[in-house]
Formats: structure tokens, C-alpha cells, sequence
DNA sequence: ATAACATATGAATGGCCATTCATATTTATA
DNA sequence: TATAAATATGAATGGCCATTCATATGTTAT
């Protein structure tokens, strides 16, 4: 396992708004304002995370006119697909530790 | 999407101290020691990642002696084979963008 | 009962980084 | 060229949480 690739793929992957982006992006390219009005987040914020998606390889851009067009790499597709799933399938049993709640996570749950 | 189940998850797994005991966890049971020997994470530490995970259901935890030991739960294996498997398939690209150099995350890399 | 071993718990803190706000840049149109 | 629209960049900061250290709890053996 090597350290550098697991902490930046979850570096890029494991933030929330990021992996909205990601997700967001699954079936078709979209515009920073797409991106904006479909999950949310500020404009100068996803161009932030833009920049750190595109350093890290998980999406590509280019222009048309003044817009700047996004578009999921192929290889990550499957993987973002699986953790979609995945969490989706368990959802229940992931919620159920309220982890949103409590004060510290480091502490036994009753 | 559920936001805080992806948050949770994430949260659980999105940490490169946590993957990897949950990685070391893959094909045997281990006790806190052999967890701490295998990953190089102190003691202390890792009873607190313990806590974290079995909060998250992650992990599931027996009692055998003064040892304790620790096994993945069997919903979460297929998942993080998946996860290891799609980084160290490319691991070169991931690695090339080389974030852990850099000193601020959101600025292009020319 | 005491020592030694294995693990858990608690509190404290320091660094990272997601977000925000302000502003710059680029492109198109009038 | 001036204005507007779309996006990018920069700097600042506040909160979170991984780690550490110290200590407690539990278990076995002598």
C-alpha cells in the first residue's frame, strides 16, 4: 500500500463536497455553474475544488466561449459507481452511528 | 446521496490511519498488538481508531484474555478490495500530482 | 495481593484545510 | 472600449480531529 496514493486519492475523493462534484459528474460534463446549481456549493468554492480535482486526475476541462466545461476521467468512474453502492446498500447501519451527534468520536457509544 | 452516511463513511475510511488497520484486517483477525506492530500506529492510538470503527460498524471486537480482538465486518471487505485494488492500479497517476509537496492544496500545478 | 501485561480512556493541542470574501482574469457582446 | 458574464485566484481564519501523553481498567500469573 502505498502511502502517498491512499492519502490523495482520499485527500481528493473523501472530502463531501468534493465527492458531490464527483458524483455530479458521473453521467454527462457539466459547467462550473452546472456544478453550483446541482450541489450547492459557492462558485469560488468549486473552483477550489476543481483545481484539486484536476491536480490530483480526476477530471479533465476545457473551454467553450467563457465557460469552462468538466468532465469525470474515465478510470474513476467505476470506483465512484462502487462507493455510491456501497454506501447506499449499508446506509442504515452506517447512519446508525451518529457519528453528526456526538461531541467527540473518539469515545465508546453506549 | 445521503449526506451523512457519505460523511460517516468517509470519515471512517477516509483516513489513512484507519485504512490501513482496516486494510491489515482484510484477510485475518489481529489483536490490538499485532495491529499496532503491523501498522506502526501506537498503541494508544490505535485503541482510539478501534473505538471509531466499531462505532462506524466497520469492525466487530471479541474478548480473549487480556487481549482483544479485532475483524472486519463482511459488508465493508468487497468495498475497501475495491478501493485498494483501483489505487494501486494507479497509483502512478495519483501519485503524480504530487499534493503532498505542495503547500497549499487549491492552486494549479503548472 | 502484587506485579506484569494488554488494552482503553481522557484531556490537551497543533496543524491542516474547507470555506468565505474580495478581487483578478478571460471572453463575449453592445 | 466599456460592460457584463463566467470562472479563477489569493489570502485569511476558524473548526475539526489525529495524535500524544498520562493514566485507568481489566486480566493473568506468581
Amino acid at each position: 500500500m502505498d502511502k502517498i496514493a491512499v492519502k490523495t486519492f482520499f485527500f481528493a475523493i473523501g472530502d463531501y463536497s468534493r465527492f458531490s462534484i464527483l458524483a455530479a459528474l458521473l453521467d454527462k460534463e457539466l459547467r462550473v455553474s452546472d456544478i453550483v446549481s446541482s450541489t450547492g456549493i459557492e462558485q469560488s468554492n468549486v473552483s477550489h475544488h476543481m483545481v484539486c480535482l484536476l491536480n490530483c486526475g480526476f477530471v479533465s476541462a476545457r473551454k467553450e466561449g467563457k465557460e469552462r466545461i468538466y468532465g469525470l476521467n474515465g478510470e474513476v468512474r467505476p470506483i465512484i459507481r462502487d462507493i455510491i453502492g456501497h454506501i447506499d446498500k449499508y446506509k442504515k447501519d452506517i447512519i446508525s452511528c451518529n457519528i453528526a451527534d456526538k461531541d467527540y468520536i473518539y469515545r465508546a457509544i453506549e
